[in-house]
DNA sequence: GCACCCATGTCAGTTTCTGTCATCACCTAG
DNA sequence: CTAGGTGATGACAGAAACTGACATGGGTGC
């Protein structure tokens, strides 16, 4: 046994988001998630570089689920194919994970402060998945559109998905998504 | 003559805008740019909720440009035609603004800091955007998406804009773009 | 000329975040 | 079995970002 209750950072995250929900983001302080997470206020910050960092985990974790899929896709699959198999990937990851999901999106959506920070993960979820499309020999400046494509759709099929109290399929909302932006653009 | 002198809020945007660049972002205080702009930090908080948003002009006046191309366009558009009028007119609102644009992307590019709070920007634009879509007509969901292929497609031309030394036109590249967009959604 | 207005100054205080050093259980070498 | 290393944590001081409360003093309207 260590000398302190592992798992400290799950402790941490979980604190934070049940905080953040009863009090509101910014009446909560560091101190406050330290001290029902039982630690001190120095271990929250080395654990996470700053308040928002805590409710969003493993980046490099999360992006795979869309870029494994596009590595994945089949060799003649166009940017767009590879675009809705990423998204099927990531509603298949969603699975199960709705009540969760839920209750995390009204906090995030209730401070801009934590919205500011989901749009730069948005940001580098796209310029990964640019990335798995530019090794897949797609041309740099079709690539990065086709991620943008991709993370739109799936920002606004996620928004539609919360919004409703059961689980449903986020993957088939998200081709759904990107089948109104192919009859917007003709 | 005043007992201050006027205009402390656009000295305090010039100052800041000069130390970034000079210094980096975390290496400027706001003291810094408070004592550049002949003011205390106090006042600095006064035009500017934080240290990031004197980088950030009016940005009801900014989104003006695109809902108003948006509100002016004919009955008859389509919602993509007239995501590329309010293109067009962001292309001439920003002529002659080339050199302080690259400046100023230069040193929101370095900062991750500043970068989130041109999202979160760029996420406004596209809720007006939307917003003015709607009061033309366009089902709301429609409209979010042609709100956002704007903004995407707007943000991308913008990036190839400030990357080239001389003054091209941004409008003609942003049509490009939406081009691009549609050829992938073929 | 007098009262009010309002941008600014002054100052104290909270909160976020960082640097530095001490602590102490566990592990490994000998 | 003991000594020293390792690594997560605690303790503490301090910088910097922000906020609230009150004071100041020139400009404006009556």
């Amino acid at each position: 046994m260590g000398r302190w209750e592992p798992g400290a950072r799950e402790r941490l995250a979980e604190a934070a988001l049940e905080l953040f929900d009863e009090r509101g983001y910014e009446a909560t302080t560091v101190a406050d998630i330290a001290a029902r997470a039982g630690v001190t206020e120095r271990t929250f910050f080395r654990h996470y570089a700053d308040k928002r960092e805590v409710l969003f985990g493993d980046p490099a974790e999360y992006n795979a689920v869309f870029t494994d899929a596009v590595a994945a896709a089949p060799a003649e699959a166009s940017p767009l194919d590879t675009a809705a198999l990423a998204l099927r990937a990531a509603g298949e990851w969603f699975v199960g994970r709705h009540p969760y999901a839920r209750r995390r999106a009204a906090v995030v959506g209730a401070h801009t402060a934590l919205q500011e920070r989901e749009l730069v993960k948005q940001l580098h979820l796209g310029e990964a998945i640019a990335a798995a499309l530019v090794a897949r020999g797609v041309p740099a400046p079709a690539a990065a559109l086709t991620a943008e494509l991709t993370t739109v759709a799936f920002h606004q099929a996620f928004t539609r998905w919360v919004a409703r109290d059961e689980e449903t399929d986020l993957g088939a909302i998200a081709i759904g998504v990107l089948d109104e932006l192919r009859a917007l653009t003709r």
